[in-house]
DNA sequence: TGGTAACAGTTACATCTGAAACTATCAAGC
DNA sequence: GCTTGATAGTTTCAGATGTAACTGTTACCA
């Protein structure tokens, strides 16, 4: 609102701090920042290995491809991330039995416990953001959110 | 709300689609890159180098520390950014005459024509995201944000 | 059948990044 | 004045990233 000396007093008042591809940016950051705390103590794991790790304890038995498609995660960090957990011995993979271009991945069983042991702490994150935020400013949040997302075709929100 | 099959059905029915960290970190990035497009396009900066220029263009003339104070990114990648749009002849550097560690910088006429051209783009980008979210959800979205970063300590907000 | 384009996934390379070390300066106490 | 610890900014190094090239396979159509 209030303004300090602008470089050239003409019209141009813009500033950075209210942009909203900047803010989104620096809150999505200092957000997501602060839960991976939580992964990468515990177990080490980078964000696209979290992702994946996520991505299969949701969907069972799944492709590259598909958690590639699921996460909004370009292929190679997919790949790289799957490596890493499979280097821990967190999934197996078996050749697809219909094309032999792709790999069903499944967790085992200790990759399934990872994911088990993560799930509470990330519910619990959330419900406490969403306490400090207040019931009625996290659902404003997330409905902007939503509507966002369906801006950018994101989310398959099962209304659509 | 539906869920498809868990790899084991017990009470794990966790969903990153609808992880807060993940919908930010993810819808952020969609966001960013599109505007990024615009400044990449035009003048071929990075993020880093279009969150400089813009900050200068507001401030007038400031120091590198004050730089990534105000955008919250890290010294060295201010230190990085700086240096290209000084190679390019878009900012001079003083050593400011109180303390000789520091620099005070600012745009020079070539810097401000950039970013005078700039901030036209940024504004029609935001008006026209604006416009395809809804005079609602984007008040939403925005005290939403507000919320979230007066939680996390960023953005001063005039009150606080 | 053979040829071509598309595709799943990996690898190579060039770039970007943050942590830590480094340089030069300042501030404070003795 | 001199020593010590903090600070502004740069550089080094190791790790993460995306683009593009690559391998092997599939789909399609002549």
């Amino acid at each position: 609102m209030d303004q300090r000396t602008n470089a050239d007093d003409r019209d141009t008042a813009f500033t950075l701090e209210t942009f909203l591809p900047y803010r989104l940016v620096r809150i999505a950051e200092r957000v997501s920042r602060e839960f991976a705390e939580n992964y990468r103590e515990k177990y080490g794991l980078s964000r696209p290995e979290w992702r994946c790790l996520a991505t299969l304890g949701q969907f069972g038995t799944i492709t590259s491809k598909e958690i590639g498609e699921s996460t909004a995660m370009h292929k190679t960090k997919v790949s790289r991330a799957v490596a890493e957990l499979d280097r821990r011995g967190w999934l197996k993979r078996r050749p697809d039995s219909h094309d032999r271009r792709a790999e069903q991945i499944t967790l085992t069983a200790a990759g399934r416990k990872a994911f088990r042991d993560m799930v509470p702490l990330a519910e619990a994150f959330e419900t406490s953001l969403h306490a400090s935020l207040g019931r009625n400013a996290a659902a404003q949040l997330l409905s902007g959110l939503d509507r966002l997302e369906r801006h950018y075709r994101l989310a398959p929100h099962d209304h659509e």
